[in-house]
DNA sequence: ATCTATTGATAAAG
DNA sequence: TCTTTATCAATAGAT
């Protein structure tokens, strides 16, 4: 029914869904926290955390803009005298506000490709992001494919080459068993270590190959339509 | 010994020293936590606290200064343009270093989305782009098939209006009509302005809209799974 | 600051 | 995501 709760180790979770999971539940229990500490003790408090999708979550007991501005008025005294008069800061701050700015357009449009923030679009706009959704699931599914594809051929290709060695090996051993025979040598050590005659005899009859199996993951989408595509 | 706890109700603690305990307490807890989150879910946390004696505190997984640039850069979209936190533009020169640095790791993500530049990725990776694309898709088309129905529905109801004001005029051309029958005032003028009496008519047989047709563009993919959940 | 009784948070499982 | 349950962690109140 339900957990035995064990202790975790302060460490990246490796697995996805639990650190979503984790993610999810912390998240909101950090906010509360975070929310009662400046209620029940008058203080001034902004919390903003990015997800590793990049999702944002944000709290401030009165604005962020104030606690930003409030922040940077005290680390500003603990730097060095600010505004080097304004000589380079123009340029940089011309460059940083291009960037910013870009920034800024391409992360709204990698959210908008992630769902988000829709509404203020048209339907004109929604129909291309839709097209260009489509398209990008399309190239997905079909390096994701090929990827697959690589790696069976791949494991079959080695598959091939260990049977052929192995044939090979079979071909010396039965040799070198005839020969030690001539000689009137007893053989049986020989046959011992033809324990991989069984692998060997397999040669004749491909397995369904149950080896390729462990080479991915459990839901592999596949996008039929790029099967047939080569 | 030690003490029987009770529950406290979120609400300020009027007592000034019992405050300042909590504070120190709570404080303590909430950085914690945050770190923990942080390092748990490979999540980007900034924290920043006031005490209410006016103390700073902060924590911030990688530098608060990136945390506040990538707040802006997120929020600025739905803002106006405003001046982000210009004193530290000036104090750090790595801002724009890091800006680069961002703004290349997001255009990555925002092109594999588009279906460029996967080859690259291990087929977990293209699972999980899968999966989001999937996911934005499905948030676009449910947006869109709720702006669709919204644009209808709004035109229904404008028609409506329509009819009912069509319906009211008739009435009133009616009206004035048998007044000034019995005036004895030759109508012939009237009836000559008598030509919407063909729109009016419409009135009892609602026309197929015709005029929604141009509303949307022309292959409209309305994603058929949204239409039934609302 | 330190110590416990308690409340609160949350890992694991469904 | 939401719920449940068993545990672990945070902390209120007292010293």
């Amino acid at each position: 029914m339900a957990g035995k709760r064990e202790r975790i180790a302060i460490r990246r979770i490796d697995n996805l869904a639990a650190r979503q999971v984790t993610f999810s539940k912390r998240r909101r229990g950090l906010f509360k926290k975070a929310e009662e500490l400046s209620i029940l003790c008058d203080a001034e408090v902004g919390l903003v955390v990015f997800s590793a999708t990049g999702k944002l979550f944000h709290f401030a007991s009165t604005s962020m803009k104030q606690v930003i501005d409030r922040y940077d008025s005290h680390s500003k005294n603990l730097q060095k005298s600010e505004a080097p008069s304004q000589l380079q800061s123009h340029i940089d701050d011309g460059t940083c506000a291009r960037l910013k700015q870009e920034l800024a357009e391409t992360s709204l449009k990698l959210r908008q490709m992630r769902g988000e923030e829709l509404q203020r679009l048209s339907v004109q706009q929604l129909q291309e992001l839709e097209k260009t959704l489509e398209s990008g699931l399309g190239s997905v599914l079909k390096t994701k494919s090929q990827k697959i594809l690589d790696e069976i051929s791949g494991l079959e290709r080695k598959r091939m080459e260990l049977i052929e060695e192995n044939s090979r090996l079979k071909e010396q051993v039965t040799r070198m068993a005839r020969m030690e025979t001539q000689l009137g040598v007893d053989s049986e050590i020989v046959y011992e270590e033809g324990q991989s005659s069984e692998s060997v005899t397999n040669t004749s009859y491909p397995r369904p190959s149950t080896d390729t199996d462990d080479c991915s993951d459990t839901s592999l989408r596949l996008g039929l339509p790029f099967f047939s595509s080569k």
